[in-house]
DNA sequence: AATGAATGAGTTTTCATTCAT
DNA sequence: GATGAATGAAAACTCATTCAT
């Protein structure tokens, strides 16, 4: 027996991100996804029992990825500075390289496929941050203000940054990004 | 003869509205859409073309009626912060009013829907903070950074702020709004 | 009491001849109709049950109307080939005035809407034919072929010279016409 | 895989020519025509982009074959008369045996499915007879009429024939075809 | 009687899914 | 496993008919 190609698999989640990036969740067909895959549509539902398994299957593995992507570097010990910088970072180029991961996950997050247990996958990905912030305040160095709030700033600025950037709306480079950090940083530190 | 009843427009916009927030652009249908607007499909056909157009123009009216919200209440001439209160409070508010038209004009930016124009024309609603950055700079107020930039701060925390917001995760009231206002003015000013 | 409007029936009827020339049975609404008619749907419905009673009644008014054209003038007495001439040219000249009827009554015949009792109907409107070529065969002028295939013959010549007319690619005046007379005498007579 | 049937084309084409004879083109349906054809709506639009194609491309499949039938066993060379026969009746018996194609050509012409091109498409099935009719004209047989006039002659009684013979009024045989031949030919001999 | 907005059954068309090869 | 033709349920859309004004 031939063994089942996990090629097919990343061919299928690819050309799925790009359709969903081109044309949104609501524009996407699976006779659409077999052809940008360069496959026949049969042989998607050997790898994927059905479209909403095909979409769940494809969110839970970007959040595992972009999970496991964020936390590279940081070990809640050293200067707080550097390992918010570290996060900082892991989130923007994540997100930079992987943008049309971000926007399936942002899109998905308001579709008929999303479970709840899903939703509150998507919350666990915060985790990280919260951690992070409780060490900064732990170390006198982060305004006493609610986690959340604080979040909101850090995730929102990452976002738009982003995005902006992909859209070519508003080109980041080192130097660009050196400076957003120090904003980042001015409107969280005591 | 029957009068043709205009207050139907916006019933079906509040019925799409409120569907899309619910399920997401991808999961509704004209079926779905009529029946939550309490009318037959054929009446949806009178007013609205086609699918397609009708979510054209809950786009464009929604559109409208943002831009005008943001603008309310500034003067470009008085004290620099308090127009940036009245413009920061007027996003936040008009977000958290119409949560649901936020989310829909979020969903619809990658959508099948969208036309070019309509990419366009979301950027216009950006103006009046463009505009009022210029404004801050000239009276020595405002830190020297791009305007993209800056934006991406106040527009990404309140996006976040009211998103969390009307999740039910975070929940806003004036003191909280306040501190708030503070943090944006902290990662602005010179 | 405002009484029923004469008038309306004859728009309604000239509406739909107007439009069955133009894009067949196939294509006609009611919306069109009433549209063409200058007067609201609603209207319609005050004249005529339904869109099947609207066609059939339009056809039984066809009907007579022509029937009563086509003996216009004979006497089955004089001279055969005269009373031919007059039938001949009844016929004929009753097709240019009101081709859009004839391509209705055509149309009709192959149409959704046509009863059994309807389909007999049409044939009368060959009797006087039938008629006449009896009278000529008993005073020894016709040949001595089946009515039915005489029929052909004539009527369809007639049809074939009155379509191309009408659609403007071989026009008839008085002298094509006398020579077409010429060629249908010749093809009946012993 | 299951290999592509291309007898189904002509399996939709059939249940088409069947029903709009027995219903007119303003009866049928998809959902009708699938049936008759013996398979499931959605693969009629495997083979047909619509409806209006699939009317069009049916038109333009019979018009081919038509053409081709009128022109067997003619060499504009021999005998006139021979020639003459030959056309004759392959355009007779190509309607007897087509009874519901030529139904279909004639209700076709008068549909909201027919465009520009094709109306041409059908003048030019008649080019054999005007072809016909000058050689006989040349070789000094047939009279000094206009062809258009010739050809409402010889087309009106050949297409009434083949209707009174399908409808089962007037019967063809052998011999009735020979007689009606010899009355085609006194209309047009000098 | 006249109007045309409203209705919903009935079309056309799409698309997730199955299945023969 | 791979293919894509075939399927039919469900979606988009039309249109004959009704009905409030």
């Amino acid at each position: 027996m031939r063994v089942k190609d996990e090629q097919k698999v990343f061919k299928i989640y690819k050309a799925t991100l790009k359709l969903i990036h081109e044309i949104g969740i609501a524009g996407i067909t699976m006779q659409k996804i077999s052809k940008e895959a360069g496959m026949a549509i049969g042989t998607v539902y050997i790898y994927f029992k059905n479209k909403n398994k095909l979409i769940n299957q494809l969110y839970v593995h970007l959040y595992e990825k972009s999970k496991k992507s964020f936390y590279e570097g940081i070990d809640f010990e050293g200067d707080f500075k550097n390992n918010l910088k570290q996060v900082w970072k892991n989130y923007l180029l994540n997100r930079l390289d992987n943008h049309e991961e971000s926007i399936f996950l942002e899109q998905y997050y308001r579709s008929p496929f999303i479970t709840k247990e899903e939703k509150k996958l998507y919350e666990d990905l915060k985790q990280p941050f919260y951690q992070l912030l409780d060490y900064g305040k732990s170390q006198g160095v982060v305004q006493d203000v609610e986690n959340e709030m604080l979040l909101c700033v850090l995730l929102g600025f990452l976002r738009e940054l982003s995005s902006e950037h992909v859209e070519k709306k508003f080109s980041l480079n080192d130097e660009r990004i050196e400076r957003a950090f120090k904003i980042s940083w001015n409107s969280l530190k005591k």
